[in-house]
DNA sequence: CGCCTTTATATGAACGCTCAACTATAATTG
DNA sequence: CAATTATAGTTGAGCGTTCATATAAAGGCG
């Protein structure tokens, strides 16, 4: 219900998907502003082909660039354009204002240490059990 | 990156989207195994038209059917049917056990029993700050 | 070096979701 | 009681994801 949730919140405000959201999030913390396509892929929890779509929308949009990789005639690197990096920015209060109202502000200190062990542990088992997409 | 997985999960081994995993079990739980489209659609936090294709599925799937609600002419009821049931059934197990194995049995007792009033918070902002889909 | 396998990415069809109409019935109100 | 408004549900187009497949370049290895 929450991922829900927060998906519909940043079509409706930003017009944004939240897995795009999470791309340029991805990208905007990366050196550079830029990242290999699998990395990004992996980065943003996503399959290659789905990153390649995406990348394809995004690119359409003018937020993303496909750059050559320098050392790997396969590889291409996605970069974050200026455009982007504002979409990013001007999406992102009302999005982290979202998930704080909805989780984390109406928590206690106790229950939210309790929460970053949880998701730790969640996070751990996710790493271990899990085929990547 | 947890429901991800979970949709992965049952799309490999049960060949079901996890939404629709959800409708079965949604059913499966109502009295008569059926239940209005709108208060399905409530019950798994769907907007009425994902549950309009949802139930197109799976009624050629054989796991639902439509039946005209008998007060209102506008109405209709999904039924789940046996064999509906019995995808359910086979799903669950496996389904059931991803979610604990990730989740629920590493946690000790106490974070148990925190992330139970995590969950319960925030489901009460998600219920009062939420337009439902 | 030529062959084989692996890695990096792209592509297109099929499927599920969303959004904006649309139809039909029920409820309300002047 | 007609006229309006609200409710229940469907429909179709467009978008995003998946899955299977394709292409091309790297990396072994005999």
């Amino acid at each position: 219900m929450l991922t829900e949730h927060l998906d519909r919140e940043l079509r409706r405000d930003a017009e944004i998907p939240h897995t795009y959201y999470q791309v340029l999030a991805m990208l905007s913390e990366a050196p550079g502003r830029s990242l290999r396509m699998t990395e990004l892929a992996a980065a943003a929890w996503a399959s290659t082909s789905r990153m390649s779509h995406a990348v394809d929308r995004l690119a359409e949009a003018g937020w993303v660039e496909r750059q050559p990789a320098p050392d790997d005639k396969r590889g291409q690197i996605a970069v974050l354009t200026d455009a982007g990096y504002q979409k990013l920015t001007k999406a992102a209060p009302g999005h982290s204002a979202a998930v704080r109202a909805i989780l984390f502000d109406p928590l206690s200190p106790q229950l939210l240490a309790a929460f970053g062990e949880i998701c730790s542990s969640a996070l751990g088992q996710l790493g271990a059990n899990c085929d990547q997409p």
